[in-house]
DNA sequence: CGGTTTTATTAAACCGGTTTAATGATAAAG
DNA sequence: CTTTATCATTAAACCGGTTTAATAAAACCG
């Protein structure tokens, strides 16, 4: 690979002068240009994107970190929200760094990273990474809230006790008091906020949670999403006297839905079906159509990147944004009388 | 940011020995190992990743460039695709970064990215960043095949025209001579392949095309695949008498189910469906289950990743590979009589 | 105990660019 | 025809690490 030093030698000038040529920063004659332009040519010298990094502190790609198993594939809501950081930077001119790579215990091996800012899905509690990138000065936008809370890190997040709310009193509001919520894996806390706005739903109506069932997500038991949905509808629906249905994903109401016809359920006349919708084109491809809940991934995905690259213009802007879900009425859902 | 330069003042080390202590490559005695370790920490000092790829010419990055059109979210099978990229990258060591960015027109601005290899998916023909990525001598491995063919870069395809074929013995096979084909965006060589194999199976079984009927997607007609199935199914049932349809996707695929409910035709009695699938789950989430083509591309991103990693290894490896199709039978065909 | 080997450490060169301050040439102004 | 301002160009310092060759100190050996 030629360098900057074999183009300047060959063409006769000094290397401040290549440089000059190829980032036009600052004027250099036509002929000038054209030599240098001719030499590097021939020699396929092409600019090394490390070295200019190095040098202007600048390298145009943002960190996406997102944690992902081993083995099991990235959800909707991960790839429609990769989807929005992924577009948002394009049209701005970014690249993004997609690091799902686990965290090495040996603090020896954190290291400034080769981006100018990053976008961080799902913080632990008392996640460490948080600090660093404080002390490394690097802008850092967060999807999720940081635990404890801390106002003057960045993040873009949704309401989940809202969500849950938000359904609770929909379906409370349609005469539906026997329910079962197909929750996600409980060691999320996306699941306890939800589960609590649930709760607070029927608190708030009077209604007494007893009929109201909580099932999780367990990647032991369950093959994927889909087969969630459709086992516990399955082994549970006789057993318990719920109306209606709360899935955490499109996926899981599909498996749902699934039972249902081989079980001979009409939906909506027999049970009503909401979804907790990552995927919105998906949640209208089903029969009946999903009422669901849109959790606007890729809006979550393309704000954190918004306010990611404003923040890499001007470090000192903190700012939190909390989206709103949108109840979408669809057909899945109906009062039961 | 404190550097390398003021942990060895403050440690009164030279920056080799701070170096040495944070890669471990040379011995350092614990009594100064312990005095560096405390001042980097004192200092909040993170070791450069930018500088240390510029020194040692290597960033354990891997450069996923993928054409992402302005507007329309990624296909099913992109993001399987970048799936299996990231998983196989990530089980190695090795962070991607994602390239969307459309290509400058001015050569001026073709730069050696920070990265050890790429990986890249749908080449045009005639592409002329494969010639550039010999010229830098950047480890280089194509998703699809190069046009004109050429024996010395690698690749990773699927034989889209086999798949065609495949298809179209199997509903031959089985009775079907009418068929409606749901072809991809004809812009597309898999489009053309396929197409290609599927009259190659007619002829083969001397069977006439005067009842294949091929429409190909358009982004202009249809809001999404989903909708490109409904609607052409809705407008041509009754108007054509096919008796089998061949999906470009599940999600076309869900379209076209989706038209049959509504139009009260029973799947798979009166009408066959055969699925070319991008999402080897959604295949078997709906009902009828599709019977599919599995395109398997979480393989091909995996392989493709494989390949690269051991092309960064050893730059002489040159290696094609081509990944079969499954025909999965499900639910949703049947021999016509 | 002197000579050889081993070990930890360092100074300096290097990776491939950008940028500042200085310089010489050219054009404009008086 | 000076004097001054403008312009293209350059040498050298710099970005923040790694690595090589040299060196001083410690360990080994007979």
């Amino acid at each position: 690979m030629a360098t900057i030093n074999d183009v300047a030698k060959m063409a006769g000038v000094s290397k401040g002068t290549v440089s000059s040529v190829f980032s036009k920063k600052r004027p250099i004659s036509t002929e000038v240009t054209e030599r240098v332009l001719a030499v590097a040519k021939e020699l396929s010298y092409f600019p090394n994107h490390i070295a200019r990094s190095l040098a202007i502190k600048k390298t145009m790609i943002v960190g996406l970190k997102i944690p992902i198993s081993r083995e099991h594939a990235m959800s909707g809501f991960e790839v429609q929200l990769i989807n929005g950081v992924i577009r948002e930077c394009s049209k701005r001119g970014y690249r993004v760094l997609l690091d799902t790579l686990p965290e090495h215990d040996d603090p020896i091996h954190f290291a400034v990273d080769p981006v100018d800012g990053v976008i961080m899905l799902n913080p632990r509690t008392q996640d460490p990474r948080i600090d660093r990138y404080k002390l490394m000065q690097t802008p850092l936008v967060l999807i999720g809230r940081p635990d404890p809370m801390d106002e003057t890190v960045c993040y873009i997040d949704n309401d989940n006790v809202k969500i849950g709310n938000q359904v609770g009193q929909y379906l409370l509001e349609n005469g539906h008091t026997s329910i079962l919520f197909l929750n996600a894996s409980s060691d999320m806390t996306v699941a306890a906020d939800r589960k609590r706005g649930l709760y607070e739903a029927f608190e708030s109506s009077g209604v007494s949670t007893e009929h109201l069932k909580v099932m999780h997500y367990s990647r032991k038991q369950h093959r994927n999403p889909t087969h969630y949905g459709y086992v516990s509808l399955k082994n549970s629906y006789g057993n318990h006297d719920y109306t209606a249905i709360i899935a955490d994903t499109d996926r899981v109401a599909l498996g749902a839905l699934q039972a249902t016809r081989e079980l001979g359920i009409v939906i909506p006349e027999q049970l009503s079906i909401v979804a907790l919708s990552d995927d919105p084109v998906l949640a209208q491809e089903t029969s009946p159509k999903l009422t669901s809940v849109e959790l606007s991934a890729e809006l979550l995905g393309s704000e954190a990147a918004k306010l990611l690259l404003k923040k890499i213009k001007n470090i000192g802007i903190v700012q939190q944004k909390v989206i709103d879900a949108k109840l979408i009425l669809r057909e899945s859902c109906k009062m039961y009388v």
